[in-house]
DNA sequence: CCAAGACCATACAGTACTGTACTGAAAGAG
DNA sequence: CTCTTTCAGTACAGTACTGTATGGTCTTGG
């Protein structure tokens, strides 16, 4: 194992996998999996198939790729928002709501096409699937550790989360300063009065 | 669609535009745009594509018949709410509803699809913004008739109809009891008091 | 400097699709 | 019964893709 790999300010204009992975993320976010196709991606590279190949045994060794990669991006954040045993519902509910709106962190588009993708895979159905209980089962705790009652917490995880992939599948672009005019209203709502009191404690 | 046609007793086996309309709004739903080929369908129809061919122009042709039949379909239900001025809001709220539970009136899966399929095509992007402009502007508008505030109403119709489309977005599979069990609490959330009042005088 | 790997181009074979031109058959109107 | 319209099959040309085989060209460690 050569120990001295050499971090190098790019001298070549090479591939590597990953260059391949992110085109296709790009393209599957712009146009859907279906036109994720390897000729494409090699002339948007400015390469022949030549290098996919060699990078790659097939297309479906890049799709596969390609979907561990948003696992690995898309999924933990949320799940780290309980790490921290100390922290009051109103800080946990604000860090996961601070999440949707952290674009550096959490890409919603490129959730909503690997949600597409899932309709005609039942590979990807299956991870999307565990992927969202996962992230529900989330909200669901920290509304339950606010005091709502189990079936009205159930709930209101459920609206929070079913609202917020909606809103990412309707592909509205709003500015952050619209959106954050009626974040207070949308916690007012889902969240309640001990909600709201626990978040505004927190952003003090 | 303004003229009546002969109502034939399906004497032929032979197709007609609808028949290829039809085929193509299934393969849709299950694999998206994308994989709606004139070939394959017409493996699916059992003829070839000569067929097609007399009926269409081209593929084109087809897609766009199929957004308008979509169109027709996906739409005006949730317009018509309105239609009578007499209706309580929490009728109306009721009506809007049960839409959402009438698979027989509204596909949400033909929705979801045609939403995927809106990611690569601008038209079809514009006329699926249109219509949930409509659709949430008479949520807004039965919210209001309720007596929220206006800034209260705008977003408890997005809470709303978000929530919907990010539900059917996730092709959540639940029985009807069990929708229906949580169905009361949902009402209670995002119509408060006051739908929930109406929404029961109604029931009654 | 030079051999070994890492990366890319070229050429080929094959598949799935679109669209056109033409031919064939079957059903209803006269 | 024939003629026209309506629908479907056949044949062809062309495009966009996948995957394999093989050879070429840089880069780097020894």
């Amino acid at each position: 194992m050569p120990a001295r790999k050499t971090p190098r300010p790019v001298p070549s204009a090479r591939l590597d996998r990953d260059a391949w992975i992110d085109a296709a993320r790009k393209s599957l976010i712009r146009e859907g999996i279906e036109r994720v196709k390897v000729e494409r991606l090699a002339d948007d590279l400015k390469v022949t198939r030549g290098s996919f190949y060699w990078h790659f045994k097939n297309r479906e060794d890049l799709l596969s790729a390609l979907l561990q990669s948003w696992r690995a991006r898309n999924i933990d954040p949320f799940l780290k928002v309980l790490d921290h045993d100390g922290d009051q519902p109103g800080v946990q509910f604000r860090k996961y709501v601070n999440l949707w709106f952290s674009p550096k962190i959490y890409d919603p588009d490129y959730d909503s096409a690997v949600r597409d993708w899932a309709r005609s895979a039942p590979k990807v159905k299956r991870l999307v699937r565990e992927s969202d209980a996962a992230r529900m089962a989330v909200l669901e705790k920290i509304y339950l550790a606010m005091g709502f009652a189990p079936t009205e917490a159930e709930v209101r995880a459920r609206i929070t989360y079913y609202h917020q992939v909606g809103y990412y599948a309707m592909r509205i672009k709003e500015s952050a300063a619209v959106r954050a005019a009626l974040l207070p209203t949308y916690v007012a709502i889902l969240a309640g009065p001990v909600g709201t009191a626990a978040y505004e404690d927190e952003t003090k």
